[in-house]
Order: C-alpha cells, then structure tokens, then sequence
DNA sequence: AGTAATCCCGACAGATTCGGTCGGAATTCG
DNA sequence: CGAATTCCGACCGAATCTGTCGGGATTACT
C-alpha cells in the first residue's frame, strides 16, 4: 500500500508554490532545482494540476505557475486526488462519481469485504479533507508588494518549535 | 492509491476460512472455486499468510489450511500488512520498525510533506487496528461439531438488515 | 504398497505502471 | 529578433502485478 511519487512529487511542488503564493507566476526550473526534482518530470505533474485547476499557467518569458487560490482553500484531497487518481484502495470503493462500477461486486463474500475497503477509503478521505496546502506551507515567502500575511498555524499543525 | 489484488484476493481468501473457522483443514482448490480466483495464485498468497502465522497448513490428503487462532483474534491490519507490505504510503512513513530510514528526510520542504503522509498512515493504521476478519465474517458455517458458536455482531459492523 | 490428494516451491512471462527522457513547437517578454 | 518558458507527444528501461507451469514432498486411505 503506498502512494506513487507522482504524490510525493506533486505535493512538493504545490508546497513550493504555495511558498511563492502572491510572487507572480514561477518557472518549474526554479522549484526544480529548489526540490532537486528532474524539471521534465515536474512537467507532466503540474499539467495534471493545471488541468485540474489547481494552478495557473503563463507562458512566454518570464511565464511560469501559481496558485490558482490561496492555499487554506485548496484542500489536499483535491491534490492527491489529481495526481494519484481517486481514492479507492479497491475498484469497488471509489470516492468519486463513478460509483456505477458496482455491477462487478457480485461475490459471495464480497459485500462484506468491500465494507473493509470502504472503511479504508473513508479514513482516507475524511482525513485529507481536514487538510489544506496551508498546512504544509512552513514558511510563506515574503511577498513582493502587498500586506504582510498573518502567519496562522492551524490547530492541526504540531508546533514547529517542538521539531 | 490502491492496494493491489493481493490483499483483495487475501483478504477474501481470509474470509473464506474465517466461515470454515473450526471445521479443520480446508484445500485451497475449495476455496478457489468457492470465490472464483486462480488457485496458483492463491497459493503464492496464503504461504506468505502461513509464514507469518496467521494460517496453519497441513500437508498430505485431506490437508488444506485453516486459521491459527479464532476470527474475533485476526486484526485485519496483521492481514494487510503481510499482504500489501507495511503502512507506508511513502518511504519516509512507515509504520513498521524499520524506521531508521529517517535519513532520506533531508529536504527543504520535505518535513511538512512528511507530516501529511503520517496523518494518513495514521488514519489507515487506526482504522485497521479496529477491525478484526471476525468483522468480515458474516455467517459462520456451522462447524461439524461442539458448541454453537454465538454470532456476535461486532458494534462496528452495520445490520444486515439493511443490506 | 500403491494411489490420490494436497501442499510446497521455484522459474517463467505477459501486461501495466512507474519514473523518467528527449525533441521540438507555440507563446510571450524585452 | 532572440531568449525564456510552457506545451505536448513520443519513447524507454525497470519494476511490479498477476498470474502460469511443472514437478517434488508429504500424508491419508485402501
């Protein structure tokens, strides 16, 4: 059981933008080498994540991505469901509008055991949908212009003192 | 995020024997019928399941498998764990001993990152640590001799009825 | 003793996904 | 125009998944 690095990757990479939130839009050659990433890699991710949009892209010179909104409202259920699919650790178990696959669940044992899958994939939702990009984003940058953000560490968050 | 065929196929198999719980060895060919899965495969599964000890085998004629200790014994996070491998949604997130694997955590961001993939391994841990194959286990086959087992309901499981 | 049933075990293999790489076209800024 | 950057499709080696195959070892039954 365990997440791709598409996740992993992924995840990094909006933590990033998230750090750069309200900076104009980055190059993925900069948070490439901030994450020690391979760029071209980074490249197939973050189209997913436009797609889905989650970020913004401007090209030409000087183009690059940013954050579509703030990151308390991107929820990282939202994220991994981009880059990992949706959460269903077992076919019969997806979170997402597709639940007409239930044809397939015709075992004998099966209705019981897919309550297991269900249970899995609940603990999974619920907790990601407590979560947003925020509370992965240690340090905001300090933006160019602007007010200076209020640097709000979420309940959920453990004390950075303490790490 | 998936778990694979293997703790679908285990834990299915699992379940089979849980309702075959007191009635001795049962053979593989028998359950492979009874869920429709190939037995080859199946056979591959339940060895590792032997060698963790959560199945007993018994050799020769008449031989099969049946389950080391009652079903209401069989925490489904044991189950899982030797079929998908530990809890580990990403390296540095496991939840077995071999946790001097820290060293790997070295990155800018990576620290926070790691925390969402703690939060979820957590939440997979919990779950799975509440559950027994006891759950799983609707209707007990009634073994060939002894005392009538109760069919406990376990609180978690929701009523039948309403299926 | 012989035979059938069954587990035991290692090797093999096709398909799919993972984890990227490469090259170039399109767009925009200076 | 030229440099920076996104956009996009094709390709690719390696690993894993999902099995298959063949035979050996062990036991029960007759």
């Amino acid at each position: 059981m365990s997440f791709s690095t598409k996740g992993e990757y992924g995840v990094r990479l909006m933590v990033q933008l998230g750090r750069r939130y309200g900076r104009g839009p980055s190059s993925l050659a900069e948070i490439a080498t901030d994450e020690d990433l391979p760029r071209p890699y980074l490249e197939q991710l973050v189209m997913s994540l436009r797609d889905a949009g989650l970020v913004i892209s401007t090209r030409g010179s000087h183009g690059g991505y940013e954050l579509s909104r703030p990151p308390d409202e991107i929820p990282m259920i939202a994220v991994l469901r981009v880059l990992e699919g949706p959460i269903a650790p077992m076919i019969c178990a997806t979170d997402e509008s597709a639940s007409a696959h239930e044809p397939t669940c015709d075992r004998t044992a099966r209705c019981t055991v897919n309550f297991l899958w269900i249970r899995i994939r609940d603990a999974i939702s619920t907790t990601l949908e407590g979560m947003t990009l925020a509370d992965l984003v240690p340090e905001r940058l300090a933006p160019i212009a602007g007010p200076i953000l209020v640097e709000r560490r979420p309940a959920s968050l453990p004390d950075p003192a303490l790490a």
